[in-house]
Parts: C-alpha cells; sequence; structure tokens
DNA sequence: GTCTATAAACAGATAGAC
DNA sequence: GTCTATCTGTTTATAGAC
C-alpha cells in the first residue's frame, strides 16, 4: 500500500473512532508509520486530507447499503435486511457521526460527503417503499420520502442508544419497534 | 451568578456546541470571564466541570421533557407533543451529542447521566404506549419498550439528518413518517 | 476565592536536507 | 517522496501571590 493510502486509511479509522475534532495529524502519522514531510506531501494539510478519507468511506458506506437494497427479495425484505444487517453498532455510524463534529459542520466541503451520502440513502429507500406500495406491501397513504427519513434516523438514532447504554441490544429494540410498524399487513410480526 | 455557576453554564453551552473533544478550559474560562484559579479551585479539573455540566443538562432536559410528557392529552397525543415540541434542530441534542464524543464514552462517569437520561426517556415513553394499548389507541400486538426505543431513535437519528443536510425540515420528515406509521387506526392522518 | 506565572506536552504547519 | 528540525500557539495543570 502506498503511503498516500495508508495516510488515508488510518485517518479513516481515527475520524471514526475519534471524529474530527478529535484526530490529530501527529496520531495519524503515527498510525500510518509515516513522517510529517509525506502527509504535507500528499495533502494541503488536515482538512484536505480528512476529506479524501470522508469521501472513501461515503463511497464504501454507499456500496454497502446498495449491496442489500439492490439485492434480491420484496421491498419489505431488502428494507428488514439493511436495518439487520450485521453493524459494529457500538462504534457508530462512520458517516453519521461527523454531523456532531462542530468543525466538520461549519464547512461545507467537510459536510458535502456527509450530506451527499444520508441523501442518497433516503432517496434509495424512498423508492424502495414507494415500490412497496405499488405492490400493496404497504400502505397507500404513507410518504415514501417521510418512511425513508424515519427508517434512516432510526438506525442512526439506534447508534446513540447503543453506545449511551453500552448495548448493542438498545440499537436492535429500536429496529424492532420500526419494523413492526412498518410490517406489511399480510405478514404480521405478532 | 457565583463564578462556580457562569462556569458550569460556559462549559454546557460549550459542550452542546463542540462536544467534551472539542471544549477546552480555556475556552470556558473565557466564555465565563474568569480565571485558570477559579476553575481549579471549584473544580478538580476538566472532566470533573463537565460533569456537573453533563447532570445539569440532563436535569433540564429531562424536566423539559416530562412537561409534554406529563401534561393533558391521551398517550398518542403525548407523544406527538413530545415529538413537536420546539426544538433548534440545527443544535441537536445536547445529550444524545455526547455519546459521539470518545472521551465521554470512554468514562463511566460521564457516560453515566447521558445513559440515565435516554434510559428514563425511553421507559417514559414504554409506559405511555402501553397506556395506549391499554385505551386501545394502539395495536396491542406492539411491543411498548420496542416502540419507545423507535420513537427516541427517530429523534436522535432526526438531528443527524438535520445537521447533515442544514435543513431542520430533516428532522420533521421522520417525525411525520413515524407518526404516520404509529397513528391510530381511529384517526388516520390521510 | 481569584489572579497571574510557569511548565511540559501537543496541535498544526513550514523549511529544507537527503 | 520522505525525513528531521523548527516554530507559534494551545492544552491542561500546578504554584504561589494577593
Amino acid at each position: 500500500m502506498t503511503t498516500s493510502e495508508r495516510l488515508i486509511q488510518s485517518t479513516r479509522e481515527l475520524l471514526w473512532e475519534r471524529g474530527y475534532v478529535g484526530t490529530s495529524p501527529k496520531a495519524i502519522l503515527e498510525r500510518a508509520g509515516a513522517g510529517q514531510g509525506s502527509m504535507y506531501h500528499h495533502f494541503k494539510g488536515k482538512p484536505d486530507l480528512a476529506l479524501a478519507a470522508i469521501r472513501r468511506t461515503a463511497e464504501e458506506m454507499r456500496a454497502t447499503a446498495e449491496g442489500v437494497l439492490g439485492g434480491p427479495g420484496t421491498p419489505y425484505e431488502r428494507i428488514v435486511g439493511y436495518l439487520r444487517r450485521e453493524r459494529d453498532v457500538l462504534r457508530g455510524c462512520p458517516i453519521g457521526r461527523l454531523t456532531m463534529d462542530p468543525d466538520v459542520i461549519a464547512s461545507d466541503e467537510l459536510r458535502a460527503p456527509v450530506d451527499e451520502t444520508l441523501d442518497w440513502l433516503r432517496e434509495r429507500l424512498a423508492g424502495i417503499v414507494e415500490e412497496g406500495q405499488r405492490r400493496g406491501e404497504f400502505a397507500p397513504g404513507l410518504d415514501g420520502e417521510e418512511i425513508a427519513a424515519a427508517i434512516v434516523a432510526t438506525v442512526q438514532g439506534g447508534y446513540v442508544l447503543a453506545r449511551a447504554s453500552g448495548l448493542p441490544s438498545a440499537f436492535d429494540a429500536g429496529v424492532r419497534g420500526l419494523l413492526s410498524l412498518l410490517a406489511p399487513p399480510t405478514a404480521p410480526t405478532a
């Protein structure tokens, strides 16, 4: 792996663990096994390196989600698959957590990939919900965009509950609650 | 206001704006208009002051929530009232955001008030959901604890969506989505 | 109680040798 | 391209004057 690549990977890890404000160039360099010079040769500075790292994480997250959402199954099944997919719950969402970082939110450049990723996810889910409505799986009165927003919010908020309590099961409880409300009448959970 | 009190208030503001990692004693002292000596006289250090600030914020948040949840109205109405109450959405949740702070999560002492507050809220909502079930407002098959977890998660995740996009409406969309699923059959939204 | 002085370590970046 | 100085300011805390 190239030095540039090692720097990006180390930054991704640290942004996930400690956020932007909590991550120092020194920590990145130590983890990457590189010196100051390498970082400032390949990147303009901490914000530039962080941007590259966030973009990379955003790409991967999108690909992972698409793997489930674009897979086989009915719309409801794909949504369940997305909500139930294996997650390192206590580590939180590497993209969503950046919204609590003051320096990320203060920078339109750093915020952009975060916004685009969550927006894409919401739109992708909205389309699936609407597909489910056309198939008679979900009530026709529902608003696809709003249901999608509720789904994404439940996931992001689930991380909050899990990290607060230290229990991954807190995440699952929220997901089960949402799914029990969303469950197609033809296949009730109870 | 006493110096000790000004220190706590300044810390509360900064923890909300920038989190624990992003808040320095220096910034607290400047905002409180106090010197180093005052802080180390009244508190053992940054973690001790932060703990006092977090506890205070937790108390207030609980009181605010109880004001709506313990107020008049049917269970469904009180839940709607809680979800729709005025919020500084783009500022995020002063308690929930701390779960993304590595130093808060790493400390059982700092995490405790965060955990207790969200846990209290979840239990309070669970009781209200169960009350609604007894009144025939909600489907009897639902699990109160899980629905409560979904409600809290939707709020916490709503902040994430709003801050990512810079639009408070993103929060509202998620809330509307959840409420449309939760709406009692006797009073549909559509 | 509150202030300033001092201090060791860190943050973030630049300069220039190799 | 990568490295090691070097540099300015910050972080977190202690010491001691007032």
